[in-house]
DNA sequence: AACCTCTGCACAAACGATTTCGCGCGCATG
DNA sequence: CATGCGCGCGAAATCGTTTGTGCAGAGGTT
């Protein structure tokens, strides 16, 4: 055992030096407007309190008021920039008004997600931001009947409350790039159909082909699972196919690296034959050796919103979910195509 | 106000539920082997307690014993893929040894960690990761003073206990490879020579150019703040030079991707015209279009380690600082130039 | 002078666990 | 039969707050 014998001033000694009885004290401290205290008395105590560097014991308050000032944050991983600037900003927002938060990964584990959820709630979180549900996930249910206060991050899952990125509009407008650029023949590195945000990626990217008047085909498409491996597994084998797609739409940045990795493996030139777009923009797409067209989704202000939603549900208010605008950003990985000569590389079938 | 009333079973209510006293329950739920309870009343118990879904309340607990079973991590942002995956590890480790972790990023602020610090120690956590201490940091002697304990991550700073990768044998290795492979005039793109990790590193870049007879030259050295766009910065000065080097060794991989941005600038071809090794090999070296030569840093295993040595400190133990081994990962952005012909890079002089 | 209304604060009861103390009781021992 | 001992468990204190209640005394009213 360490010597430090918790030598902390309690309420108690504080009241004690300055003469009043504990409860005063608080009052005084806490600053409610109901109990009216003559301001030198007050004075006397703060300045007691200031000096001795009282803080009131977290443990003690809690157990008193029933709040723990503490919120949940669950993720897949933190090595995942996307994951990891929402939740930098939401741990950040969330100090700022005056919660801590507590942050556990999933790492994908199957009946990880509801094992980490009770953790945290028998560790009497007042909330809990959500960033790993899928599409039907039954630990929602439970929570919500209980009552417990939650909200979804960049998911969506039945009609609970979330903060998210419009996917399907993003993707849309991704693919929507690409046919601009003339691309005709344009494959999809898509994410697990559980989650929300991939099904809606894909959607966004049927709706863009069909008002092309372009017929969707699934063998243009392969299934990822978010990392750079799969995806380049699945662009490898949409670049095998004759004719072969000439511009990729990567459900993220990293399955938009894994895809050029794989056109490399092609001896394909980027973006000359092979154009690629990806989604997120995280600060690693500008500054690649071919930097990544990308879509860019607010994410710290998505953090920042889900626990502004979540405190507003714990204060009892009813919140509705929040829906925010992406956009394109165009670099080289898809743009020259146009700007190096006027013969179209979807033209080239065969 | 939500309407859940905090209908958690208590002790007391599990007790009347068994027909025995609180004290008997805590007892028998605890199992310490000081009181010795008959089997079948500590059945019974168990049972009832397993049927009433009863989970201790974590603040009563602590408020008597003094403990919180929690840790606070310290970083300077979860957004850097090294610091995320070091966390990471930490934290499920933590997990697994009971313990919940409380991350908290400084954004390097000035200020900033001390604050922080001073909130976690007034949530009361049991010890402290800090991952973002500078080298004469001054909180570090209030904590030690205290009692506190502390594991340093990352980095280090008086003899205070540290997990960390061996910074200057990993410069020197990754110097070695770029002299061995024929280049003379290596240029380093540093880090904040308040951090241990930017110190050690440059103090590797010397040994190694020393030990191969050449002499370190502070032109060919430019310091950057462990993010790309200062290290771009600093590589294009490096190669604006003339002569300019012809291989660059960067504190990390981000570093090297401005390095490798700034290459592109200068229209060098890599590794052709300009070799770049980096550091942490992370996730994303691998998958680089140019495959990016890069330090290993057992970074899951520091975090893990990390954990431990806090545990054992909390537990009253006096811990040794820990210094891990690094290797280095030879890749494109390094290698090809002694594949592809017996012509030296390094011999084009002028 | 009797009565009422505020102030300003003390008292004490929670909140939910852990832990020290010690009391009966049964059994063995002398 | 008296004494001693260990076992199983209940009683009560404690951790540090918050908060409902109520009591004195000051000051005002009739």
């Amino acid at each position: 055992m360490s010597q430090r014998k918790s030598r902390q001033p309690t309420l108690k000694s504080i009241a004690a030096a300055a003469g009043v009885h504990p409860s005063t004290a608080s009052r005084a401290l806490n600053g409610r407007s109901d109990a009216r205290i003559p301001e030198d008395t007050l004075a006397r105590i703060r300045k007691v309190a200031a000096d001795l560097g009282y803080e009131p014991n977290p443990w003690a308050r809690s157990l008193r008021t029933q709040r723990t000032m503490m919120l949940g944050l669950v993720i897949p991983r933190l090595t995942d920039v996307v994951l990891a600037k929402m939740f930098e900003a939401a741990e950040e927002h969330a100090r700022d008004e005056g919660y801590q938060t507590i942050t556990v990964s999933t790492f994908d584990r199957k009946g990880g997600q509801q094992e980490l959820i009770n953790r945290l709630i028998e560790r009497r979180v007042d909330g809990l931001v959500l960033a790993t549900s899928t599409l039907g996930d039954p630990s929602l249910a439970r929570l919500e009947q209980e009552g417990f206060p939650f909200v979804l991050l960049n998911r969506a899952s039945r009609s609970y409350p979330a903060v998210r990125g419009d996917d399907e509009l993003g993707a849309y407008l991704a693919t929507r790039h690409l046919l601009e650029t003339g691309h005709q023949r344009i494959g999809h590195i898509g994410g697990p159909q559980s989650t929300s945000t991939a099904k809606f990626r894909l959607q966004g990217y049927k709706r863009a082909l069909s008002e092309s008047g372009i017929r969707y085909s699934p063998d243009l498409v392969r299934y990822g699972q978010f990392d750079a491996m799969s995806a380049m597994k699945g662009a490898d084998e949409l670049l095998s196919q004759r004719p072969r797609p000439t511009a990729i739409f990567a459900i993220n940045d990293v399955s938009a690296l894994g895809t050029m990795a794989a056109g490399r493996r092609h001896r394909l030139r980027i973006p000359d034959d092979l154009a690629v777009v990806g989604y997120n923009d995280s600060d690693m797409a500008a500054l690649l050796p071919i930097p990544l067209s990308s879509v860019q989704v607010p994410l710290q202000q998505m953090g920042q919103l889900a626990v502004d939603l979540l405190i507003d549900r714990i204060n009892g208010g009813t919140v509705e979910t929040v829906v925010l605008t992406p956009r394109v950003v165009v670099r080289d990985s898809s743009a020259r195509v146009v700007r190096d000569s006027s013969a179209r590389p979807a033209r080239r079938r065969r």
